[in-house]
DNA sequence: TGTTTTGTGATTATACGGGTGACATCTGAT
DNA sequence: ATCAGATGTCACCCGTATAATCACAAAACA
C-alpha cells in the first residue's frame, strides 16, 4: 500500500546518490564497488553494467569526491569506502551546504516578515502543508482548532500541539477516533475532542485549522491521474491570515458554528 | 558599505540552492523572493533577471517543493518561506536521503571488508584524506605514530587521538610546535612528542602516520597550476596496509630509526 | 475604447551526460 | 621475440534538459 519499494537495495542506493549530485555511471560504479569491495574495471563494469571504457570517468568523479581510493597498477584496482563513512561524509558535506545557505538567506531575509494581508495562499505536498500548520501552532497565544483525517495526524503534528499546549493554548481537537484519544490526553490532557464532524466524511479529507481566529488553514487530498491516495504529495492546502481575511471569516464561522452546536448538545 | 552591497550572500545563497538541486531559474527566483517577502512575476524578474516567462516556471518547480506559496489573483502573487524554515525543509530531506543510502549501502556491502593486500592506495582532497586517517586511528590498537604540519592538526583529529590514548593506545606525535603542545598535553596527557624531524621542511608538507605498524599513510600538499596552498583540495595522500606491503615497510623504516635515534638524544 | 500588463505556449540554442567505438599501449603466454 | 587479449585514453554521436527568446491571447487598466 505504501509507494512503490525498489526492488533491490541496489536501487535505492543507485537513487539516492544521484539525487545527492552523482552522475548515474558514478553512482552504478559506486554501488558495484560497494559490493565488490575493491575491483578492477572490468569487474566494476560487469557487475554496474556501466560501459568499461566510461568507469574510468565515474572513478575520476568518485575519487575526486574521496569516496574511492585508486590502486595504481596495471590493471588499476579501485577501493570503495564503508557504507558508514560515505554516509558520514554526505551528511558532513551537506549539513555544511545548509548551514551556508542558512546564514545566506538570512542576511538577505528583511528584517520584517509577513505584513498580514487579504488573499489566499495556496500550498503543495504533504510536508509543506504540515510545515505551514507547525509554523502556525508556533505562533498561536490563545487557541487552536484543528480537524484532520488521523491519516495526517502525525507525531510531529502531535509535538505541535503539546508544545502549544504547555504554552498554555487551548486546543480543540476533532476527527480522532477513540483509540487515538487515548494517546492524544496523554499528551495534551486538557484537549477539548469534538468528534465526527467531519462534513465531507465520504470526500477526499484533510485538515481544517484555526489559530487564535485570525490564521486558517484548510487542505484536501487530490488525486490527480497518476497520484496515489497516499502519495505524500498528493495533499493540497490553502490558508489565509488577518481577521478580515475572506477564508478566515468562513472557516470561522464554520467552527463556531459547530462548536457552539457542540456545547448545545451537552 | 551597510546595506548596499547585498550581492554577495545572495551568490552565495544560489549556489547553495543549486548545487540542492534547483534549477538556477529556480534558485534565483527564490532568492529574489525572499528578499522582497512576497511579489509578483514582474517585480521577481526585475530583481533576480529572470526572464519574466520564465518566473511562472520557477515558481513552479518551487512550490511543488512547498518552498512558495501562491496567491491565486492577477498578477499572482508569490511569497517564500522563512529562512529558517527552508533550512529545516532541507535539512529533513537530505537527513532522510542520507538515512535510506546508509540502510541500502550497509545490506549490500560485504560482512568481511578489508582483506588487506599489498598495494599502494591514492586518497585525495583534505577531507577525504583526514577520514581516512581517522579510520585508522580507530583501529589502531598498540601505537600511532603521527606526524603533520599544524595545519592540518583538527579538532577532528585530536578527538581522534584523543579517544585511541582513552582506549589505552601510545602516541607519539611529530611536528608540533611548542605553542600547540600545551593544548595536546590537555588532551593527550602521555603522548609522546618528538619535534622538528621534518625531513622536508621546505616542501609542501603535509602527513606522516603509522598505526599498530601495519598501517602507513603519507600526504603531500600538491599544489596545481590554478589550486591555492590552502586549498582543501590540494592534499593527496597515499597509504599502505598489511606488515609486508610496500609503503608500510619502508615508513616502519623510516620512524623506527627516527624514533630510536630519539632515544638515544635523550 | 485603446493600451499595457500578465500568463501560457512554442521555439531555438546550448551544455551535459549517457552510450559506442577507435586505437595505442600494456601484459602475459607461446 | 611475437602475438592475442586486456587495459586505458580519446574522440565522437545523440538525446535530454535547461537556459534564453519570442509570439500571442486573455486580462487589467485608464
Amino acid at each position: 500500500m505504501e509507494h512503490d519499494i525498489p526492488a533491490e537495495p541496489r536501487d535505492t542506493a543507485i537513487e539516492q546518490l544521484e539525487a545527492l549530485g552523482l552522475s548515474t555511471y558514478a553512482a552504478r560504479t559506486f554501488v558495484a564497488l560497494v559490493a565488490l569491495g575493491t575491483g578492477t574495471a572490468r569487474d566494476v563494469s560487469q557487475v554496474s553494467d556501466v560501459p568499461r571504457t566510461r568507469v574510468y570517468d565515474a572513478i575520476d568523479e568518485l575519487h575526486g569526491r574521496g569516496l574511492v581510493d585508486v590502486l595504481q597498477s596495471s590493471p588499476k584496482e579501485f577501493w570503495a569506502i564503508s557504507a558508514e563513512t560515505t554516509s558520514r561524509s554526505f551528511e558532513q558535506q551537506l549539513e555544511h551546504r545548509v548551514d551556508t545557505l542558512r546564514t545566506a538567506l538570512q542576511e538577505i531575509e528583511p528584517v520584517e516578515r509577513r505584513a498580514e494581508q487579504r488573499g489566499v495562499w495556496t500550498v503543495n505536498g504533504q510536508a509543506a502543508v504540515t510545515n505551514r500548520v507547525l509554523e502556525f501552532f508556533e505562533s498561536a497565544d490563545d487557541e487552536i482548532v484543528y480537524m484532520t483525517v488521523e491519516a495526517l495526524l502525525t507525531d510531529e503534528i502531535i509535538d505541535g500541539l503539546s508544545e502549544a499546549y504547555e504554552r498554555g493554548v487551548r486546543i480543540k481537537l476533532g476527527g480522532i477516533s477513540r483509540e487515538v484519544q487515548a494517546h492524544i490526553q496523554a499528551e495534551v490532557p486538557d484537549a477539548e475532542i469534538f468528534e465526527s464532524l467531519w462534513v465531507w466524511s465520504d470526500t477526499p479529507a484533510g485538515r481544517l485549522m484555526m489559530v487564535d481566529g485570525r490564521k486558517t488553514l484548510a487542505s484536501a487530498l487530490v488525486n490527480g491521474e497518476n497520484a496515489t491516495p497516499s502519495d505524500p504529495r498528493s495533499e493540497t492546502a490553502i490558508w489565509g491570515e488577518g481577521t478580515n481575511n475572506s477564508l478566515v471569516v468562513v472557516l470561522k464561522a464554520i467552527f463556531t458554528w459547530r462548536l457552539e452546536n457542540l456545547h448545545d448538545a451537552e
